[in-house]
DNA sequence: AAGGAAAATTATAATGATTATAAAATAACA
DNA sequence: TGTTATTTTATAATCATTATAATTTTCCTT
């Protein structure tokens, strides 16, 4: 945790180790402003642009990825490595979903051009909200 | 082209038609204000936000599909199909390629999930730039 | 062809996520 | 412990997009 400060040089902080420690084996792609309301009480100082930030440096350092597949807000995710996120339309909650084309192996060349990075996003409605109309309307439990 | 406009139970308008005929086979995938800027000249009145719904009225309708590859702005595609765009990092420019992955056909399940939608979206440097690089920058002619 | 209701366009303001700024606070090193 | 560069903070600015309301236009009916 500590040890990713320190590879890219940065000092650290206890906003830095805060923020990092929220998204340390996080799956629910938080955005900047989800972190800083759970940061909030225990850092009553603590500013949004700090938050920012620090989300900026690592996504540069390549700590954590930015997931975009909201139109409107930035997501992110301690995950670095290229995998596929789902957003249901109903719940509107951001997965991860284990499946990626065989062939698309990063780096790789497309018909002469270098492919380096790669965001593969799916819209949907996930099994829990299918569930939920499958056993009917008849029991309004949301 | 009236037709698009007319099945969707439009009016048919002379803004909808220049923005229609400017996407009309368009493969450059231009942002609102492209479409807004290559339009004023010949309509003086054209108003920004009506290139904005016309663009979302028919992105709702299905005839053109939303490429948000960039994180600032929202771009636009006469090509309602899903397929993979590719955007190079060094000439800014949004790229088709032809590629997809063979196990995802839509609407499709993945793990209970229905899928409906998806965007794959391609990072890297095209292979217009990466011959320039080549061929050195003895010759500048960017 | 003229009238009129509904829809579209326009100018303008509002929104809201993100980024920039500059002063105050802090971490890390000697 | 002192010094300096970095970071945090509060705040303002940016800017793409959306909302609003008045004006204009389409298009169906007569
Ligand atoms: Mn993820
Ligand atoms: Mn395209
Ligand atoms: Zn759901
Ligand atoms: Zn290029």
């Amino acid at each position: 945790m500590i040890n990713k400060l320190k590879k890219m040089g940065l000092k650290i902080t206890p906003q830095r180790l805060a923020i990092l420690k929220i998204l340390d084996g996080n799956t629910s792609h938080p955005s900047a402003e989800d972190i800083y309301k759970e940061l909030k009480p225990q850092f009553p100082s603590l500013s949004l642009a700090t938050v920012y930030n620090t989300l900026e440096v690592l996504a540069g350092g390549g700590e954590v990825q930015e997931v975009r597949i909201k139109s409107d807000k930035k997501h992110f995710d301690p995950n670095p490595a290229p995998h596929c996120h789902f957003l249901c339309r109903v719940c509107d909650n951001i997965y991860d979903l284990d499946m990626w084309p065989e062939d698309l192996q990063l780096p790789c060349d497309i018909k002469g051009n270098l492919i380096q990075g790669c965001n593969l996003y799916l819209y949907g409605i996930c099994f829990r909200c299918r569930d939920k109309y499958k056993n009917g309307n008849n029991n309004n439990n949301n």
